[in-house]
RNA sequence: CGGAGUGUAGCUCAGCCUGGUAGAGCACUGCGUUCGGGACGCAGGGGCCGGAGGUUCGAAUCCUCUCACUCCGACCA
């Protein structure tokens, strides 16, 4: 391609709203148009850029044997009452009525739509294994969208299900995704990890998350520098001490702590640490038979609840905070200073953190405003609560599998794979005759690759001072000619037209940029585009029968004798 | 949903406080000079100042309402 046939523009500065450097660079490089918020035009530039994502999936996902096809966008509402999922999925769930006053939805997802396709084909266990995948245009109205195309409401995604006679054959088509991601992610050149994950709303179980590694990232992750440990920090383990709760030394005492109500405030006024207070977070679940159950939750003060592992507890699910009057109705007392000293325990329900159970000559609030407790310890000063996993990790806990300490860091979550088992086959009937003419329900497979979201990503991981350097597999093109007075001479141009010819005759995406403009401007562009690959023609370089070659991320320029500049640059294509 | 902020040219912004009928830089068009790192000069095109209503002789500017967008927060005591 010819820059004078190429329709882009490029800006010096990038919108205002625009707040992370993968955005920024998107829009100053023309690569994609605001249309709305969370919605965006991919211009030509960027296109070659999503395609180029595109196609890498598309054909490791043939290589492990899936089939492509397309579901439409809009969907019956009837598929999504089927499932449950038509009041359960909330209003990220774009809803709307046709001209018959028909429900529709604009597809956040395809577990309905495929499932129903496959149940009215498949009949018998002689169909099955079945990985069906398609790359398309979903819609969830975000509450906040925002990153661009990281966290855009309308995006492109690979989305594949499996379908099985048995788990274990469902666990061999996970292994198989899950290496076919791995591919994937390796020939796009990012640096990712694969995490365990949890399986939410989607449900089922047995889940990994991929994610690109970045500062920018909105999950954290929970991953060990001396094993293969890594978690989603919602998911992540924390382990029991190992040593023992120590023996209580002093003794009970109310102690004023006026307009002292966080626990570090709190740590602060008394003198100590943080973790030597106990917090009390009051949690209202709603029972089966409709009452209110009142729980205080224990955790250390310098940790934070997981309400993902709390959700998890029995009898606790689903909950919420307790809102201030509850807890003045129940405790008696103003948030701040609640604790779990002194409390009915036929009323609330204690279950402590397995790090704050540890504690011994601990700190808590008094249930009397300005008021808390030291010296308190469980057993003698209240009853031993229940104990289970409460916290998320911080760095620097043992890792789960007892193989060192974890650390953390921030990941862009873009693919995600999970074992649905029979959630979706259940509820919509999705079966087949197995040999015995018996009919059995199907275990699914789901596996997603956020393909818009993976330019972004890219674009977080590789940028400098110049603008984008793209990884060469994703690159919208692979090598560019500066030409320097393509319009005036005559030796320039037919070099750097010959070269043009060559190296698109060996299939290689070549830009040349025949604009009439300053050798700076086209400089400037190139690198901000990110084209990972630059050949600069002149009459200079033309005397001595040279060229120049530039890596974008190299800091020299390098002469290259003219006859010699193809191979080279095949050269440096094959080697990444 | 709560709080804060911003809407003026394609982009970045000034002008608003103290009302007098719209500006700069970048981008765009033409001409000329320039030409291996985002050139310069001259001449141009482009804005219902987010929308509606009000105050006023007169509103981008003051007041009210509305819409859009952005940011922060949404219970961790």
């Amino acid at each position: 391609m010819r820059t004078s046939q190429l329709f882009f523009t490029t800006l010096k500065e990038a919108p205002a709203d625009a707040e992370v450097i993968s955005q920024k660079l998107m829009l100053r490089s023309g690569l994609i148009k605001r249309a709305a918020a969370g919605i965006y035009t991919w211009m030509p530039l960027g296109l070659r850029v999503l395609r180029k994502v595109e196609n890498i999936v598309r054909e490791e996902m043939n290589r492990a044997g899936a089939q492509e096809l397309l579901m439409p966008a809009v969907q019956p509402a009837e598929l999504w009452q089927e499932s449950g999922r038509w009041e359960k999925y909330g209003p990220e769930l774009l809803r709307f009525k046709d001209r018959h006053q028909r429900d529709f939805v604009i597809g956040p997802t395809h577990e309905e739509v495929i499932t129903d396709v496959v149940r009215r084909d498949v009949k018998s266990y002689r169909q099955l294994p079945l990985h069906l995948y398609q790359i398309q245009t979903k819609f969830r109205d975000e509450i906040r969208p925002r990153f661009g195309v990281m966290r855009g409401r309308e995006f492109v995604m690979k989305d594949g299900y499996s379908f099985h006679t048995s788990f274990d054959d469902l666990r061999r088509e996970y292994q198989v995704m899950y290496d076919t991601y791995s591919r994937i992610f390796t020939r796009l050149g990012l640096e990712f990890r694969a995490v365990a994950a949890d399986t939410g709303s989607i449900g089922g179980t047995g889940s990994h998350e991929f994610h690109v590694i970045a500062e920018t990232g909105e999950d954290d992750i929970a991953y060990c520098p001396d094993s293969d440990y890594a978690a989603n920090v919602e998911l992540a383990e924390a382990l029991a001490p190992t040593q023992p709760r120590a023996a209580a030394t002093a003794a009970l005492q109310e102690v004023a702590t006026p307009n002292r109500s966080a626990c570090a405030d709190v740590a602060d006024f008394l003198g100590c640490s943080a973790a030597q207070v106990l917090k009390a977070i009051a949690v209202v679940s709603a029972q089966e038979d409709g009452d209110k159950r009142f729980t205080l939750l224990l955790l250390r003060g310098d940790h934070e609840l997981n309400e993902i592992k709390a959700e998890k507890i029995p009898g606790l699910s689903p909950f919420r905070f307790a809102s201030e009057s509850e807890i003045v109705e129940y405790l008696g007392c103003k948030p701040g200073y609640i604790g779990p000293v002194g409390i009915d325990a036929s009323k609330v329900r204690l279950i402590a953190d397995r790090s704050a159970v540890q504690l011994a000559d601990f700190i808590c609030g008094a249930n009397k405003e300005g008021f808390h407790f030291t010296g308190v310890n469980f057993g003698r000063d209240l009853p031993e609560p229940e104990v289970a996993d409460l916290r998320n990790v911080v760095a620097g806990d043992p890792s789960p599998d007892g193989k060192g300490s974890l650390a953390i860091c921030r990941g862009i979550e873009v693919g995600h794979i999970f074992q649905l088992r029979t959630k979706y086959a259940e509820a919509l009937q999705c079966s087949y005759l197995d040999e015995n003419g018996r009919n059995q329900v199907m275990e699914m497979g789901c596996y997603g690759i956020g393909v818009s979201r993976i330019v972004g990503a890219a674009i977080e991981q590789g940028n400098d001072e110049k603008g984008i350097v793209f990884p060469a597999a994703i690159a919208p093109f692979a090598v560019c000619i500066v030409p320097m007075g393509y319009q005036k001479s005559e030796a320039v141009r037919q070099a750097a037209d010959q070269l043009y010819a060559e190296l698109s005759a060996r299939g290689i995406d070549v830009l040349l940029d025949n604009r009439n403009e300053r050798p700076g401007v086209m400089f400037a562009d190139m690198e901000l585009i990110g084209i990972p690959h630059r050949l600069v023609v002149g009459d200079r370089g033309l005397k001595e029968g040279q060229v120049e070659y530039k890596g974008r991320r190299d800091s020299e320029a390098q002469m290259l004798p003219l006859a010699d500049a193809i191979d080279f640059i095949a050269k440096q294509l094959c080697a990444g």
